[in-house]
DNA sequence: AAAGAATGTTACAATTATGATACAATTTCG
DNA sequence: CGAAATTGTATCATAATTGTAACATTCTTT
């Protein structure tokens, strides 16, 4: 299981980050402060750090560097607007960055994709009777290979990475599509139609009346 | 066969390593910290080194030294943003160096590279039933020769380095023409179908609708 | 229970991607 | 130099995908 540090001075923040990366299946360690998150390092091994860049005491470049000199992939936390932070962190080394506020698929998408370049990342995901292969882009279900298209498959990731959650259509579109949402759109609604049928998950993605669609982990 | 010493502290990254490594048909040792990694080398003769050059206890340069003083040729791995060691190292007197995170393939190629500098490189490569002279730059299969061009034998290496993954057209045009891949080319297309036709792989080798291609390794 | 809104279903058309073939440009080699 | 091989562009054919539309069904609210 992948451990992951996370330093952030915004509790809030720093405790739903570390609610959802447990959820998703990761260890998690919390240091509200620099000097703590150095402490933290410096006692164990890290898969993956995330640092906030303006921390009271160390900030999160001088982390970054301790965090590199163990060979610990980083992802920093940037606030909106910062965007000079965001060249010099990645320019400083940084894997990647995230601008806060963020979504929370967004952010298990960019710890899965930084844990794959370091070749920690879960190949495979399981669900249930379903293994979801992430390299290869295929999912097996009872020993059956289940042909997805690249939007379908693109949505089974989503709703496997955010389960027993109910996700907004417009939050499901931007996902997949990339683009804005506009109201009016059956678009999403018949992909997920097609996913349920195809990988047999009728019952366990359901729609969430006016709201979307909800996957549900247990069978 | 190849005997390669894997120095490098971080568990994950030598196991993956390691495992891989003997996947390509090399017998691999491994240590965790540069005491170990000297022990290891005064023990046994090696065909080439993999060194971490941050390292608990001795570092690389030093194993560097040691190994060189025995005619065994070195690839030190180094961390993103880590240039200046990349520089020293070279300087210093290693073959190669390797910034994680790597792709495999990569990895692969720059082994197989030096190796072949020194006169030991690994002469075939098998899968299912084809047998690939990497030194020769020939492939057999059922006994007939199968004649590639430069670029489809390029290919059938990148494919078969990266089994079991789907591979996008920008990834297979930057390792195979080494450019930027302009987005509307039907180059790769075409090349992937001649290797297919050639070599027999109609089944292997599948598009992948929207992304590029996929070896199947088995058959 | 009825109205209205939202979701499920089906069919189809538009778009886009891949496979196949022909051919011109370029390179290699005798 | 000339022949052969390689490589990449262009074109057409085929196949897969995506999204709209129309209609059916289900759900919520009153």
């Amino acid at each position: 299981m992948n451990k992951i540090l996370i330093v952030e001075d915004e509790e809030a923040i720093a405790n739903l980050i570390r609610i959802n990366l447990n959820k998703a299946g990761y260890q998690c360690e919390v240091a509200y402060d620099g000097m703590a998150g150095a402490d933290k390092l410096a006692e164990s091994r890290y898969d993956l750090c995330l640092f906030d860049i303006m921390l009271p005491q160390v900030d999160g470049y001088e982390l970054l560097d301790y965090a590199k000199s163990m060979d610990t992939p980083v992802i920093f936390l940037t606030a909106k607007g910062e965007t000079n932070d965001k060249v010099k962190g990645l320019r400083a080394g940084a894997d990647d960055y995230i601008t806060k506020p963020f979504e929370l698929a967004e952010l298990l998408a960019r710890v899965e994709n930084v844990l794959r370049r370091y070749h920690k990342a879960q190949q495979e995901l399981r669900v249930g009777s379903m293994t979801i292969h992430i390299g290869a882009r295929s999912v097996h279900k009872d020993g059956e290979k289940i042909d997805l298209t690249y939007k379908e498959f693109d949505l089974l990731l989503l709703f496997v990475r955010n389960p027993n959650r109910a996700l907004h259509r417009e939050m499901i579109y931007e996902h997949v599509w990339g683009g804005t949402y506009m109201g009016d759109s059956r678009t999403v609604d018949l992909h997920v139609q097609r996913l349920r049928h195809k990988a047999g998950l009728e019952k366990q993605i359901q729609a969430v009346y006016k709201v979307g669609y909800c996957f549900h982990e247990e069978e």
